[in-house]
DNA sequence: GGGTTTTGGGG
């Protein structure tokens, strides 16, 4: 009858207290097979007052907020093959859709939904009608339970792995101490889970009902969803990211996210924002404000939508552009684009890079890293002496000060004195190096070759400009080092502006 | 060098903490028409007290003066009991601090901007207008862009003044295919400061002494009001002086504080009231925890203000605290959740330090913050939250 | 329940 126990929490999250936990996932009561009969949501009888159990799949959710002294609160909106779209006429592919609201005594004991799509099942939730919605209610912190499974083949964390890995029957997430799961349930959660990545493929799930253009954003009243690829992350600080979001109207807005509470939202994935509101003090800069009970939500692989808005939305830098125009701009530009071949390298912080790449066996054992970082000096501080005459054999560098032929080839020979958000109140700068004398970094200036700044006014003046664009406050570099003789050289990246 | 706002800022917490910083931290270079009477809805008074403008919170911080001026002048009102209502903050000024923002989290970058409050007054019978959830000011992207930029250009200047010999790594030191080198070869200290973290700053650091709204509490309900209802006395605060151990030897010297460069401009404000906080077309609100005899409002744009004579010492308020009196238990305006809580704040409270900003309170502090009033104005109904 | 805590940079 049940299969796939497990004697801890499979969640990652960690639970702080030790308090009495709720019961069991799935709480075992009789020992004969089939205890738990699992219905459609379109078939839970309104009138039972007994509790039910159910498999759906989430397309909403706020994230688990907490209401007052004793009660955690998470609502999702669920759909499955019985109650998925709209009937009535002129609502066209519109999402129809139950409501769950779960209820417990502790944050932990409440199911984080990072991406739509997913499957969630429920053992005993009451129903009732809401608004002339369905609405079933789970009390987490009496004896219904839940269970989180991927629809996709790794669960959000786990792809970043920050979960441990899971097979395809054993959620990645529940309540409780147990999970349970009966032989009957692997076909169940199987069906559900194809009709999940085909309702996604099919239809938008979020349809135009349920988010608001960004164009429009400025205009509402109170709270308002949002459907919008991230065009970048920037670390705002050690605590935060800022988004930066453009939707299909073509406005870009930008958005504070905790680390912590979303770990994992990546550039170019196309997400949906539970209640965001327009920022009305914000005048530099388009700004969404969060609640505590907000959510940003990614997609499963299968989704339509997510697919369509990821291939349709570019990023053109204007508001980058902008700033740029500006003595000073809060808005972040991130000057440099690194090699697409670098595209899966890990990021890594100026702390880790320097403070922990001795010490630590995973940094130690590489030599090449994605890094961000802001250019507080740059030596030399003469542009003219960017660049220097470079003899091979003997590896000594010459000035190309003087009227005087040097020999050798030209080599930009550049220290940049950084800083990041891991670093950002010690006392410290972080020398990297954009030193071509084997190539590397040497496209850095965006076409500007090494060649004798004191003779080529032209190329002096585009590097002058750099070393102001670099230097500036707000000017990000993101970059890929390599690990040479204990320092860390540019390379693969290059100034896009 | 600062940025160009076109557009109005609708903040005035916002627009004033950040020209504060854009100014370098000198209040006397913040426009003066900025430096009016600021008139607020108290979010929160215990164990946090808590002010907003409609859009953002802060903490104000009381100077003794002020305090004392209060409770003169309103015998009957407990600071500690101003949660939910309006006061007015006739003479205040703004101060940089260094301080540890793991703890104070009215802080950002391990720097605070302060709210010093010389004089202020309630207004009890007012009621603001509904805001949108007012968040914390040192929480918000544009602000803490602000405070970035004011770092870097210290930072920078840091640089420029300590860095002037430069120091670039020889090619031939870089390419021994050396495995083992270290990478601490390319840290580079900033300044010479002592301590690890950036201090290299120009700005003349604030120091005026205000006092802690845990001895405020204590001050109006007694030194053992909450150790009688179970807590302990013996609370500790979070903030002020960076660092615990130093924090704690630092305040121990128990400096004075001069009192005059203090405010320059405290004198400044005075001019008209602020409207800080939108007036809107009135309804009556109601509220239900704080049973009060609201006035209904007038039906005008501006409202009830009831303008009390704000400088004059003899106003009473028309409706003192609820009770009538002023009141010593510490569970007035509170629910069952509220007392819990604060009581559990306490708890976990004991046993630290005793000092907050560093500074020692029993000391007059800076500035002969005169009171001016201005004329409570635009009043407007604040619809009382759940 | 389409919401507002403090853990006061998951809540």
């Amino acid at each position: 009858m049940s299969s796939a126990a497990k004697n801890q929490r499979s969640t990652s999250r960690v639970t702080k207290k030790k308090t009495t936990g709720p019961k069991d996932a799935a709480p075992k009561k009789a020992e004969k097979g089939s205890k738990y009969e699992y219905v459609e949501l379109t078939k839970a009888q309104l009138t039972s007052v007994t509790a039910q159990h159910f498999y759906a799949v989430v397309i909403d959710a706020t994230f688990p907020y907490k209401t007052n002294q004793e009660r955690y609160i998470c609502s999702l909106k669920i759909v499955d093959p019985s109650l998925y779209l709209k009937k009535e006429k002129g609502t066209g592919d519109n999402s129809d859709y139950a409501t769950l609201v779960l209820y417990a005594k502790r944050f932990e004991d409440l199911p984080i939904i990072h991406r739509l799509g997913d499957i969630i099942r429920i053992h005993r939730a009451t129903i009732r009608l809401y608004n002339g919605q369905r609405q079933f209610n789970a009390n987490i912190f009496y004896s219904s339970s839940w269970a989180l499974f991927s629809t996709d083949k790794k669960s959000a964390l786990q792809e970043i792995g920050g979960q441990e890995a899971t097979s395809d029957l054993v959620p990645f997430s529940h309540s409780g101490k147990n999970f349970t799961f009966q032989k009957n349930e692997a076909g169940i959660v199987q069906n559900i889970r194809k009709w999940a990545q085909q309702y996604f493929t099919q239809y938008s799930v979020i349809s135009n009902d349920m988010f608001t253009a960004l164009n429009k954003a400025q205009a509402q009243k109170g709270d308002f969803d949002v459907v919008a690829k991230i065009l970048q992350i920037h670390e705002l600080d050690e605590y935060t990211n800022e988004l930066k979001l453009k939707d299909a109207s073509g406005q870009v807005f930008y958005t504070l996210a905790l680390k912590l509470k979303f770990p994992h939202l990546r550039t170019g994935e196309v997400v949906r924002i539970r209640s965001a509101t327009y920022d009305e003090t914000s005048t530099q800069k388009k700004v969404l404000l969060l609640s505590h009970y907000s959510n940003i939500v990614t997609f499963i692989s299968t989704s339509k939508l997510a697919k369509e808005l990821r291939g349709k939305i570019t990023d053109d830098r204007a508001v980058e552009k902008a700033a740029l125009k500006q003595d000073v701009s809060l808005s972040a530009v991130v000057l440099t684009e690194v090699d697409k071949k670098h595209a899966g390298l890990p990021a890594h912080s100026l702390h880790d890079l320097f403070h922990n790449a001795d010490s630590d066996k995973e940094l130690s054992s590489k030599d090449t890293f994605r890094t961000q970082f802001y250019v507080t000096k740059i030596e030399p501080s003469d542009v003219k002496e960017w660049v220097k005459a470079y003899d091979r054999k003997t590896k000594k560098v010459t000035s190309l000060k003087g009227s005087a032929a040097k020999g050798g080839d030209n080599i930009f020979q550049v220290s940049f004195l950084v800083k990041d958000a891991s670093t950002q109140l010690n006392n410290n700068t972080y020398r990297v190096l954009l030193y071509t004398h084997d190539g590397l970094g040497a496209n850095f200036f965006n076409g500007v070759k090494a060649d004798n700044l004191h003779k080529n006014a032209d190329a002096r003046k585009k590097l002058e400009e750099y070393s102001e664009l670099l230097t500036r406050f707000n000017s990000y570099v993101d970059a890929v080092v390599e690990r040479r003789n204990g320092f860390y050289f540019i390379k693969d990246t290059r100034i896009v502006y | 060098m600062s940025k160009s706002q076109q557009v109005q800022q609708q903040s005035a917490f916002k627009q004033l903490y950040t020209e504060l910083f854009n100014n370098g931290g000198d209040f006397g270079k913040v426009s003066n028409n900025l430096k009016k009477p600021l008139k607020c809805y108290v979010k929160e008074s215990y164990p946090h007290f808590l002010v907003t403008d409609g859009y953002f919170f802060v903490t104000p911080y009381f100077t003794k003066e002020a305090v004392t001026e209060f409770h003169s002048k309103f015998p009957n009102v407990n600071i500690v009991d101003l949660h939910d209502k309006v006061i007015v903050i006739n003479n205040w000024s703004l101060e940089l601090r260094r301080v540890n923002s793991a703890e104070v989290f009215t802080s950002y970058a391990n720097l605070e901007a302060r709210l010093i409050v010389h004089s202020f007054k309630p207004n009890l019978q007012e009621r603001l207008n509904p805001t949108r959830y007012p968040v914390n000011l040192y929480r918000d992207d544009e602000f803490k862009t602000t405070i970035q930029h004011f770092r870097h250009q210290a930072l920078q200047q840091s640089l420029a003044k300590n860095l002037k010999q430069e120091n670039i790594p020889d090619i031939a030191k870089v390419t021994g295919g050396d495995k083992k080198a270290k990478v601490d070869a390319g840290i580079v200290r900033a300044s010479t400061s002592k301590g690890d973290e950036f201090s290299d700053f120009s700005f003349k650091e604030g120091n005026t002494a205000t006092i802690r709204i845990q001895d405020i509490f204590v001050q109006e309900k007694g030194k053992d009001a909450l150790s009688k209802l179970g807590g302990e006395g013996d609370v500790k605060v979070k903030g002020g002086a960076r660092g615990k151990a130093k924090a704690a030897s630092k305040s121990a010297k128990g400096k004075k504080v001069s009192a005059k460069k203090a405010d320059v401009a405290a004198a400044d404000v005075r001019k008209s009231v602020d409207k800080i906080v939108k007036y809107t077309p009135n309804k009556p609100s109601s509220r239900k925890e704080t049973p009060q005899k609201s006035q209904s409002v007038p039906a005008a744009g501006k409202s009830s203000a009831k303008k009390t004579a704000t400088g004059s010492k003899k106003t009473l308020p028309a409706n003192p605290s609820p009770s009538g009196k002023k009141s010593t238990k510490t569970t007035d305006q509170m629910t069952m959740a509220q007392f819990k809580r604060y009581l559990e704040w306490h708890e976990k409270k004991k046993g630290g330090k005793t000092s907050s900003g560093g500074k020692v309170l029993g000391k007059r502090s800076a500035g002969k913050a005169s009171a001016t009033s201005g004329k409570a104005s635009k009043a407007s109904k604040r619809s009382a939250k759940k």
